[in-house]
RNA sequence: GGCUCGGUAGCUCAGUCGGUAGAGCAGAGGAUUGAAAAUCCUUGUGUCGGCGGUUCAAUUCCGUCCCGAGCCA
């Protein structure tokens, strides 16, 4: 992380925008490096479903980051955070990088870093999953509530993932208010470009449309049936849009109609959550539709060459 | 053609023993610090199918017509 000579480019947006294509070509323009910043495509053996570029397209430049991880292993937004970081460290002086991808939470934690908690023993953990099951969001709530008042307030009663991991901390003896105000954004130690591709509604759910046709057409099913028969049906993965309907669609033998509708449908969900994540930070450079791909591509392209911004650090 | 059951928010439906109506889903907006493609929060006025009648008052009762499903001819 000493050497700052790297240029960054954040190339955001929700999916199906087509973010990929646009990263590409200017990447094959000046020789960028590519790299992931999608929580699921990080992941081996979950291709179609999560939209991993084709091997054509990982021809067309360097790609980083990309389907890596293996099954059963899952990852956390610190373990992305230390795997970007020693990629980085270990690129030539000076490097091009276009960090591609849609996950606000993984940009933010490379960007800002995160508060430094210790790890808690999966006992713990556990533990705190058991007792959600068993007594419900609520009763953790009023638990979290006696430990760290300030952190409860904050979340909403029906919150289980926050209220669970902020109770895990709680319960290893690390008070999470306190990490939150203590914590410090130390600074990206790169020159940093951050952009976003933006999409009206009505094109990105057409753009959505076809490429959920595509995937099923391609064997998104075989995919998960063969998955499933490794036994990873609790696999993190298998929780995200596109594989969750489709196992759904196996147990409760759904038509494709179903299947293509409702990944369609929480597709385009998924999408607004992500463009709500990335237009909360005004420091975004917004490129609306095709028409603005020349200006994305002199913006990026000069800024990579370092003669875009004067005096930047 | 006859009978029956339906026609209420974009969709599925609830409801009003007559005082102009409400849930789920969708949509829209928002949150987000170690599972994030996850997890949550906020947000519901619509000729209550059309037209007539009864009534102080009808989406609610009556008549009639239209539409859909089923059954009988």
């Amino acid at each position: 992380m000493t050497d700052s000579s790297h240029r960054v480019v954040f190339v955001t947006g929700a999916t199906a925008t087509g973010k990929s294509e646009w990263a590409l070509r200017v990447a094959e323009e000046c020789g960028a490096l590519i790299v992931n910043c999608d929580s699921i495509q990080l992941y081996k053996d979950v291709k179609i479903g999560s939209g991993l570029p084709s091997e054509a397209d990982f021809a067309r430049a360097e790609h980083r980051l990309y389907a890596y991880v293996e099954p059963p292993q899952e990852m956390t937004a610190g373990d992305y955070r230390r795997d970007f970081f020693e990629l980085m460290a270990g690129l030539p002086p000076a490097s091009k990088v276009l960090v591609v991808g849609g996950t606000g939470f993984y940009f933010q934690a490379i960007e800002k870093g995160m508060f430094e908690t210790p790890a808690v023993d999966t006992e713990i953990s556990e533990r705190v999953r058991a007792d959600l099951e068993e007594r419900g969001s609520e009763a953790l709530w009023q638990e979290l509530n006696q430990h760290d008042p300030e952190t409860a307030q904050r979340l909403a009663l029906g919150d289980s993932y926050r209220i669970s991991r902020a109770l895990e901390l709680c319960r290893a003896g690390i008070l999470p208010s306190e990490h939150r105000k203590s914590f410090a954004p130390e600074p990206f130690p790169y020159s940093l470009l951050k952009t976003r591709v933006g999409r009206d509604r009505t094109e990105l759910r057409e753009r959505i449309r076809r490429r959920v046709t595509g995937m099923l057409e391609q064997g998104l099913l075989a995919e998960i049936r063969g998955l499933l028969e490794r036994g990873l049906a609790n696999w993190a993965p298998l929780a995200s849009v596109g594989y969750k309907e489709g196992v759904i669609a196996l147990l409760e033998n759904r038509s494709q109609e179903w299947l293509l509708d409702e990944i369609c449908l929480r597709t385009g969900q998924l999408a607004k959550r992500q463009e709500t994540w990335f237009k909360r930070d005004p420091e975004i450079e917004v490129f609306q539709g095709d028409s603005s791909f020349p200006q994305f591509r002199d913006r990026t392209l000069r800024f990579l060459r370092g003669d875009g911004r004067l005096g930047s650090s």
